[in-house]
DNA sequence: CGGTATCCGACTAGATACTG
DNA sequence: CAGTATCTAGTCGGATACCG
């Protein structure tokens, strides 16, 4: 078989790779797995923790975050039911950037929010007083 | 509810943080940060070079970026027009982090499509067929 | 060339109601 | 407790047309 490997470019439109940014990229993904950094969680502390998230969206992110392997759920047969969610090796592999991401996103906030004063401000002045 | 300087923190709703990952997950901001990690770039370079962004989107995305203070934008006063796009300080030091991004979405793509085949496969089973 | 404005369809995400 | 199903509003994004 001759099928040449060629290197994932996430420029190209059909490349899987596009598909792998995107989940990365995602709002609540990126949530889900830094609350999971720290260990197993359960559905209901996830919920809990991440502000602003409905059932809907929490346990639609967690769905594709199973099927891409980042994240194991695991439902428990008792009563009330449990279901504890916690990172694979691929998923914690993961976590080194995601909470750069984090750790930038903390630490240049200010940066951007003074950037965006800026330009809104700029906004005002298009020749003409409005 | 608090105009107490609190440390940012994405898990809150209203932290701004959240709205900066937001733009990093962008779809487009990550790969148009790549493309301008070799230097500055005219616009059609950038439309031509990400392949699938449509004009809307890629002007929609580059004000976004300016906005936020990662990108410049210089237009030219010549005929025909030229306005070139370039990384500020503050977009470069997010490119270690994207390209990182980058890096991990291609070296790990495998593994995430084969987890994907092996939950779909599952999916068959769910005691009907379908 | 490098946009902007508008229209409109497709997809997203939230609220709600119900189930194992 | 941990979901699933459904409905719907809002947003996103592509195509098109036109301007500086």
């Amino acid at each position: 078989m001759e099928s040449k490997q060629v290197e994932p470019n996430p420029y190209a439109k059909n490349c899987g790779s596009r598909q792998v940014i995107d989940r990365i990229g995602d709002r609540w993904s990126v949530l889900i797995v830094l609350t999971l950094a720290d260990g197993v969680k359960r559905y209901s502390e996830l919920a809990q923790r991440i502000e602003g998230v409905s059932q809907k969206m929490l346990t639609q992110t967690l769905r594709g975050l199973e099927r891409d392997g980042l994240v194991t759920r695991t439902p428990h047969a008792t009563v009330p039911p449990r279901v504890d969610y916690a990172l694979t090796d691929l998923g914690r592999s993961l976590l080194g950037l995601v909470s750069g991401l984090e750790a930038w996103a903390t630490s240049h906030l200010g940066d951007v929010e003074a950037a965006r004063a800026r330009y809104d401000a700029r906004e005002g002045r298009h020749g003409s007083a409005a």
